[in-house]
DNA sequence: AATATTGCTTTTTGATCAAATGTCAACCAT
DNA sequence: ATGGTTGACATTTGATCAAAAAGCAATATT
């Protein structure tokens, strides 16, 4: 009868997961930009690990397309370009709305409208981090209560990819212009309104993208892991 | 001046990513069963390699949801029911055929003319190794014209998982009562008429799913790797 | 009989090291 | 100067080993 019983995740996990789910949130919201190069080792010596381990994050990471290996065998965070963003903005549009519908029934509106009144904090505080933290935990919350495991692995890869470009283009022009479609797609779960949660969630992608294209392309910026 | 210029593939290249492909390779045409449990050291003694390369191999393919990795740390190929059979085909159905529509003014016509003439052929003959290698070159010469890498690796991913099934599903039931879309998908591209491909692609995809339903589950199987 | 426990085997995991490969800047020849 | 070569340095790659974890089956306990 020994039975740990974390709350939370990250003990006792094998370096290699929790390296993965580090870097990983790392490239969500933290300080991973487009263009920045990464070496196995300089991740090892971040972590104070072998490159054992490391070398299983990246692989899987590369595999997501949350980064990017070359011929070279060198490893870099993915440039943005215009046809990568429409790409990664058609296919969301594709397939977030459906997760979303295929939640309608199983989600906690409360749990939403909780995240959704942090997120809206975060907007008037101007906090970047905070909203964009709370952006993903919005829509995560609600694809997860959907039974489409596949779908949604697919979502987490494409946010993946997006987010290091975000994050600069939020950064750059902060939290205000953004219109919250949070609140159209709770009311369309509460009335059970299929057509009307598809239509918020595509309009939610679309004027992220329609933000995003209002801003001009960031210079490139190519270096090692820089320590916080 | 020194190109080793291989034709194709494979030398030079690190083991790591040669096992990925050998591996691939069979999840997609070879013996790998739903169920099946995978073992590192069995890969790794299979192809006289260290436990190194392999572990790097199979991260990625659980990445791609090739293969599922259990809490326990164990391995296996994934095992296919009703409810993940219906999301992988929504995927496909939403997906597929849009990188179709993207690589219609690109693809060569003749070049798919071709694979579907073999295709043909291996059904004639009963081949369903052969007629799954053409299927899978027919659909991937065509997305392969697209420039969208992104879909293209997501396609990759739902066929990967699809394989293993496909092929035990097609061993029962051999290749008969396989109606071939993929002159109606090249009639549309000559025709330059996306509505028509894209019916094309989605009723090649719904029919597999048809034929998937109409045959009997197998039963369960779950063995270290069989050396052919 | 049903459930725990124990010890043995298989498997996974992570660190370390040597070899291969790649990068980059200083150097040389034209 | 320009273009190519060389060698020092950094990084990746793959094998090996010890330790941890998990499975398994026979035994003991209630």
């Amino acid at each position: 009868m020994d039975l740990p019983q974390q709350d939370l995740e990250d003990v006792n996990l094998p370096t290699h997961e929790r390296l993965y789910r580090d870097l990983r949130e790392r490239l969500l919201f933290g300080k991973f930009r487009p263009g920045m190069s990464v070496t196995l080792q300089g991740i090892a010596d971040d972590h104070e690990v072998s490159l054992t381990p490391v070398r299983e994050a990246i692989r899987r990471l590369v595999a997501e397309g949350a980064l990017e290996m070359h011929g070279n065998r060198r490893i870099s965070v993915p440039e943005m370009d215009d046809d990568r963003i429409e790409e990664l903005l058609a296919v969301r549009l594709m397939l977030e709305p459906e997760i979303a519908v295929r939640a309608i029934d199983n989600v906690d509106v409360m749990l939403l409208r909780a995240i959704d009144d942090q997120m809206d904090k975060a907007i008037l505080e101007g906090s970047v981090d905070n909203y964009l933290k709370c952006n993903f935990a919005f829509h995560f919350a609600l694809y997860r209560a959907s039974n489409a495991s596949i779908m949604i692995s697919m979502a987490e890869s494409l946010w993946l990819q997006m987010a290091p470009y975000m994050r600069v283009v939020c950064g750059r022009v902060g939290t205000s212009n953004l219109d919250d479609q949070h609140k159209r797609a709770i009311a369309a779960i509460e009335a059970k309104d299929i057509g009307a949660l598809r239509a918020s969630i595509m309009e939610d992608i679309s004027s992220g993208a329609a933000f995003v294209r209002t801003t001009p392309q960031p210079e490139v910026e190519t270096n090692s892991i820089d320590k916080s």
